[in-house]
DNA sequence: AGCAAGATCGGT
DNA sequence: CCGATCTTGCTG
């Protein structure tokens, strides 16, 4: 069962632990695939430094102050395209970073095998044939960690444990 | 208009 | 630890 807009919309730090175990699903041309989702990180709002709203909107992050959801896809060191998924109610910014899947550790990784890239900016995941999440009947636990690749940020959003990781 | 820096990764 | 590689958004 595809995962709508309820499920979005609600806070980041509900829905970034719940997505962890969670069905991603590509359709490319003739092929489907389907993956676990295995770690995410939770961006959440213009007061956490190190969220890409915390310089408030910009033409970039726009569709994080959209309602759940929707896609957030953005180049990182001119090179990885990062996938995320807009969280939250319209004007609240969220959004949780993919940064791994079954088969694929690491968000630049996971984007390439996928063929995830600009295109899918702002797609509506509750209603693309191209992309969309799926509730996975197993119950799972997973640790939290503190957040990766963000020293710009300072304390104490550098240290929030907002990264989910799924127990193996 | 220019420029520093980046939610990464793979190779030394 | 370092370089790749280029868009973004801040600064002036």
């Amino acid at each position: 069962m595809r995962l709508t807009g309820e499920f979005f919309c609600r806070d980041v730090l509900e829905v970034a632990p719940d997505l962890i175990g969670k069905v991603l699903v590509r359709n490319k041309t003739m092929i489907q695939s389907r993956y676990l989702i295995t770690e995410v990180e939770a961006y959440r709002g213009q007061e956490d430094e190190a969220c890409h709203a915390r310089f408030g909107p910009t033409s970039r992050n726009a569709i994080m102050y959209d309602s759940g959801g929707k896609i957030y896809v953005y180049l990182v060191y001119g090179i990885y395209w990062m996938f995320n998924i807009v969280t939250g109610g319209f004007g609240m910014p969220q959004a949780v970073l993919i940064r791994g899947i079954s088969g694929y550790n690491g968000p630049g990784k996971l984007t390439k095998a996928l063929e995830i890239n600009k295109d899918l900016y702002g797609e509506d995941l509750s209603v693309s044939d191209k992309i969309w999440v799926e509730q996975h009947s197993k119950k799972h636990r997973f640790i939290q960690t503190s957040r990766v690749g963000i020293d710009y940020a300072s304390e104490p959003w550098k240290s929030m444990p907002w990264r989910f990781i799924l127990q193996p």
